[in-house]
This record gives structure tokens, C-alpha cells and sequence, in this order.
DNA sequence: TTTTTTATTGTTAGCGCTAACTATGCATAT
DNA sequence: ATATGCATAGTTAGCGCTAACAATAAAAAA
């Protein structure tokens, strides 16, 4: 169907070799040889054959990325900025979205592995991901993890700094004056959740507020999850005063159960979460977050890989932390500004 | 480096064909042989290379995706969709950002040529697209175009109802009383943004408004496109009473344009816009917009392209318009509702 | 003039896999 | 006993491209 490189020789009269030069700029061609050659191309509208040229060279130029969920704000940014630097390498993206679901995450990166992509850059459904992630490194396959490392794992990864984060918010939720801060985070599988739990325990402890287990509530990290669990923080007697939920998802399920309720943000409870999000902070700037360089932490964690393909990089594993900012802004504490303006 | 099926063959003491035929589940092998063989191929860790198989069968099992941006919030359920519906059907997607810019666009459509995708599903980024994917379409190469369609193009294209969406927020508008109500849309080069424009005059028209060129403010559809157009929106005299602008990204440089000057949605000046944002829609509903079924125009899209990949779908270009859904919320008058609650 | 160099082009082989065919051995039919 | 069929395995070739080497002709050096 499509042309090939010997379409292109024929018509130009010159062997497929000659034709190749003159595709990939070698010199040792003549002048009106070349000329001949790119007369052809254009004609034909001949687009060399990658896949031809990968199963020789062994270099496919792709890299698979798996996300969890495109569609959530944080994730957006980290493919653009792996893709951004993946093209300024030369190189292209295969993205998959393995929606937390850990067999769907294995069955791509199969996947991957059989398009022979160079490399692979992951954030991790949950430390299980490790067995599967595991059989990879057996290979020393180019392998950098972005947002959540993986436990008894010895490669590079790129994160950004929960426990901190975490510690910061709370922090502040302290300083407005919260004392009971309930806290939805996941099933303790992921090194995210685990450093935020962290974050918030230290907070706490720093303020001299005892950690109640009963204050933390076990959830999946979605819409739905947040939603359920902020049910049972509603059920707590006495009420917590604040929210603070793992992550951007989380927040919106928060957000509806509490509405359900009829409860008002923050007259009647306080709610922070980890992540911004880019039209809610400009629309309606009212929820206290945690941002987290997203595209940086994509793009830094392509160069990284990149690094790593082209050997550059070294046998020890490199682990980059992205610091975080701490957006205060009026969901804690009623007295820092009206919410839609 | 990795392991090929000759591996797996001499391991398992048999032909290349041999270990093929049990890969691809073929019959004719004995069942020792075929014990033999899975023995070899789990030692090995053996991972059929795709890329090889592609060469020859002249199938790679991948289409290619290019939309203008995986941050915008419209674009990633559209991603999501098409992605899942490649997988059901047995395909990757090699995803892409055009970023808007036409000539990253060129270069990604010969990219994904190149690495002989099977189909293409574009959301093209102008009119000015149509000369790229022209050259495309003369091979009977299988597209679809997603959300936007292109002038004197005959090829399968799925997109969402603007004009009806944009005369029924317009209409909207007018019904709460608005009669003086500025547009922000593109450079009239996406069938989008014609579309959406049309359906505002139409509004006009039956509610007997004269329409207004200078209400037209022609821009960039991104954020700071939306933050310019409506600056000169302020510096009008009488100010409009409301602003409907054309996407979810020009929504948010209008609201920062607004707050700049101290105007306060909806007290001081109505918005509304095309495309709901998840966060937003829960967090704070008070944007008044038009939903359009990203998910599952991601999701037909890839349909439509397999169908055509398959060669089921005839000569005849098949074009799928969706219905848009009317959200109306608190952003054009000020009887409505609570804005954060 | 003859040899050597240089510039240009062609040939061969193989990347990993599979379609299409061939070969072998054994059971059944004639 | 020979023919016929079937199950199982192997061989050959080629997908489109390029590395490595070989060949040719013209130019430069001897």
C-alpha cells in the first residue's frame, strides 16, 4: 500500500541504498543523484518506514508513559511536560492510562515492552505495582517512576515532597485554629498517601494535638472514595472542624457530601487537599491547597530517562524531590476573603 | 539484547516456526512440543516483538491521537475515551499534542505516518489543518477528524452541536435579561468557533436584538486570549452586561480580566461559556455553561476509525453530530443561588 | 602510461517474525 | 502391499530498511 524505499529507487533509477543515503543526509552522493532521488520522494509522497528502520537499528524512538487517569488535573501537566521533552529529544510518547488498575497497568507495560519502546516513565497504580515493575528491572530496561516511588525498589524516580507538604498544610490548618482535622488518604499503598499521613502526624505532633487513628479514614482516592469516607467523617461526634483530603479527586467527593449535608465550606468545616487545579484556582479561588509542579515533574522525569537510554546516567538510581507550595487561601477559616469574585 | 523467538526456539529444541505457531495459538503443534515451548518462553521471559510482527503483517495495532492540548479539561475525557475504546479493540494509541501550533501538527501527522499508525483521529487545530491532512486523505488513509470539522474535507468526523449549544446559552442569557452580550471566540478559522458564533446570532435574532459586530472580540482561545478580548470588552461604554465566551480556557482569562477590575460574576457582569469543568462543576457551581459529551466523543471517534480500519464503513463519510447539554448555574443573574457552598 | 586514490553506486545480508510451502512419519483405506 | 490422508515439524522467502563490504569509473599521482 504505502511506499516503500524501493518505489523510491526504482523511479529514480538508483538502488535502494543509494536512495537511503540520500534519505538520512550521508554524503557520498551526487549532486544530480540526489536531486533524481528527491524528485521521487516528493512524487511519490514517500514517508520512510520507522518500523523498518526500528527492527534494524533496534531503536523504535518511543517511550511509553503510564499515568492512572489522564483526566485528572494533576496528571495533564505531567504528560505534557514528558511529552514536551520527549519531542525535543526526538523521541515520541505512547501513553496508556492504567486507571489504577493494577492488571491493566501489567497488560501495558507488556505491551510496551513487545513495541520495544527505549524506556519507560510510570506512575505506579500502588506498591504492587513492584512485582510487575520488578520483572522489568531484571533487564536494566531505562525505568524512571514519576510521583510515587515503590517499595524495595532501586531505581530513579521523581516525586515531589508529601510529607512536607502535608506538614504545611495542616500546619496552617493549625494556626487558624483547627484542632480535630480529619484526614481521607488511601489503603496505606502508596508512598504518596503514607508520606502525607506522615506530614499530617507530624504537624500534629508539632502542635502538641494527639494523633487519632479514628480521624483517618481509608479510602480509594476518587471522586467516589472521597465522597464516601467524608459520610463517615460526618457521622464522627464530636464534628472535626477541618478536611484534609489526599489528593485533587478526593476533595470533589468531599465536597458533595458535605453539600448533601448542607454544610458550607469553610462556615461549617474547613477542607484543604494536595494539588491545585488551574480553573478552580482562577474561577473560584477559595480551596487552600498544595501545589505540586506537575509539568516539571514530568519533564524532568523524561530528561531523566532519556539520561538513562543513553547511558549517560550511571549504575546508581537518582532520586529527585520536587519541593511543594502551600496556596493559602479561604477554605479554612472564614475570614480571609468571600469566595466567588 | 532481548530475547528473540530464535532464543526460545533453540532453547525449546525446535524451529522458529515451530514457537511461532504456539505464540499465536495455532494449531498442529503437539501438546509435548507445546509444553516445550511455554517452558522456553517463561525461562526466557520471552516478549514477542511487535515492531517485527508489524513489519510483516503490515498491522502495528496502534492509532495515532493528536489533539491541541491534554491539559484542556474538554481534551482529556476525549483522550480517555478513545484510549479505552482502543484497548477494548485490541490497539494503542500514540498520543500527541499539537499544542495549537499547525506546523507541530504537520510534523506529528508524518511522525505518526511514519510509524505506520493504522488511523488517525485528530482534533485538528484550524481550517489551516486541511492542507496537511489533505495529503493524508489522497491514500484513503483512515481518519477521523474529533470535534472540529475542516472546510471542503469529505471525511469521518464527529463533533458536538455549537450552534444549537450557543444559541441556547445565548438564549439563556436573554431570558434573565441580558440584552448587551459580548462574544469571545477564535479567529473565525475553526468550524467550532463559526459554529458557536452562528448559534449567538441566532439567539439575537429571535429575541429581535440587533447584532452587534463590535461585541465580536476575535482571539486566541486560550487563557491569555480570553484575559486580553475581555480587557477590551471593559474599555467599552455602555459595558456589556454579560460575556460568552467560546471555550473553558477563554473563561478563565475573562474571570482574571474581571477580577483585575473589581466586577463580580454575576453581580456585576453575567459569563457564561462552553464546556463544564469536573472541578468546577462540584467544587463551585456557579458557571453557567454548555456540556459537551467529551468522553464519548473520544469513544465513537475511535469507533468510527476502526470501523473504517476494518474497511466496514463504505466510501461514504460518516459524520456524527452530538447534542450538547445546557448547565445553568449562577453566572448570569444574581437570583440563582450562593456561589460556594 | 600505469598505478593509486577518490567519488559514487551497488550487492549482500540480516534485524525478528510469519505466510506459504515442503518434508516427514504414521495411521487408515484400498 | 500400495495408496491416501492427516498430524506435526521444518524451510524458504520476504516485510522495509541499513551496515558493511564490493565494485566501478573517473581523477590524480607515479
Amino acid at each position: 500500500m504505502a511506499t516503500t524505499l524501493n518505489d523510491v529507487a526504482e523511479r529514480a533509477g538508483v538502488s535502494a541504498m543509494t536512495a537511503s543515503r540520500v534519505i538520512n543526509g550521508r554524503h557520498g552522493v551526487a549532486a544530480e543523484t540526489q536531486r533524481r532521488v528527491e524528485k521521487a520522494i516528493a512524487e511519490l509522497d514517500y514517508v520512510p518506514n520507522r518500523i523498518a528502520r526500528g527492527l534494524n537499528s533496534q531503536k523504535t524512538q518511543t517511550i511509553g508513559l503510564i499515568v492512572p487517569d489522564v483526566v485528572n488535573p494533576f496528571f495533564g501537566p505531567v504528560v505534557r511536560g514528558a511529552e514536551t521533552a520527549a519531542r525535543r529529544a526526538g523521541y515520541r510518547v505512547l501513553l496508556c492510562n492504567s486507571e489504577g488498575d493494577l492488571r491493566l497497568e501489567r497488560e501495558y507495560i507488556e505491551d510496551l515492552i513487545s513495541h520495544r519502546v527505549e524506556g519507560l516513565l510510570i506512575a505506579p497504580v500502588s506498591d504492587d505495582s513492584r512485582h510487575c515493575v520488578f520483572s522489568l528491572l531484571r533487564g536494566s530496561f531505562p525505568l524512571v517512576l514519576l510521583d510515587r516511588t515503590l517499595p524495595e525498589s532501586d531505581c530513579d524516580y521523581i516525586v515531589c515532597d508529601s510529607a512536607s507538604g502535608a506538614r504545611r498544610l495542616v500546619e496552617h490548618l493549625i494556626s487558624v485554629g483547627h484542632r480535630t482535622i480529619a484526614h481521607l488518604t488511601d489503603a496505606d499503598d502508596t508512598s504518596t498517601g503514607r508520606e502525607r499521613l506522615k506530614g499530617y502526624k507530624e504537624a500534629l505532633a508539632a502542635a502538641g494535638i494527639p494523633y487519632r487513628e479514628e480521624l483517618v479514614f481509608r479510602t480509594t482516592v476518587d471522586q467516589i472514595g472521597g465522597y464516601r469516607a467524608t459520610q463517615q467523617v460526618l457521622a464522627l461526634t464530636p464534628l472535626p472542624t477541618a478536611i484534609f483530603t489526599v489528593n485533587n479527586m478526593t476533595v470533589v467527593g468531599a465536597m458533595q457530601a458535605l453539600r448533601e449535608r448542607g454544610l458550607s465550606v469553610p462556615r461549617d468545616m474547613g477542607l484543604v487537599c494536595f494539588d491545585d487545579v488551574e480553573h478552580l484556582a482562577v474561577l473560584s479561588p477559595f480551596l487552600s491547597v498544595i501545589n505540586q509542579p506537575a509539568e516539571t515533574l514530568g519533564g524532568l522525569g523524561a530528561q531523566l530517562l532519556f539520561e538513562r537510554i543513553a547511558g549517560k546516567a550511571g549504575p546508581r538510581s537518582r532520586r529527585i524531590v520536587l519541593q511543594t507550595d502551600l496556596i493559602v487561601r479561604s477554605s479554612c477559616c472564614v475570614t480571609s476573603g468571600v469566595p466567588v469574585r
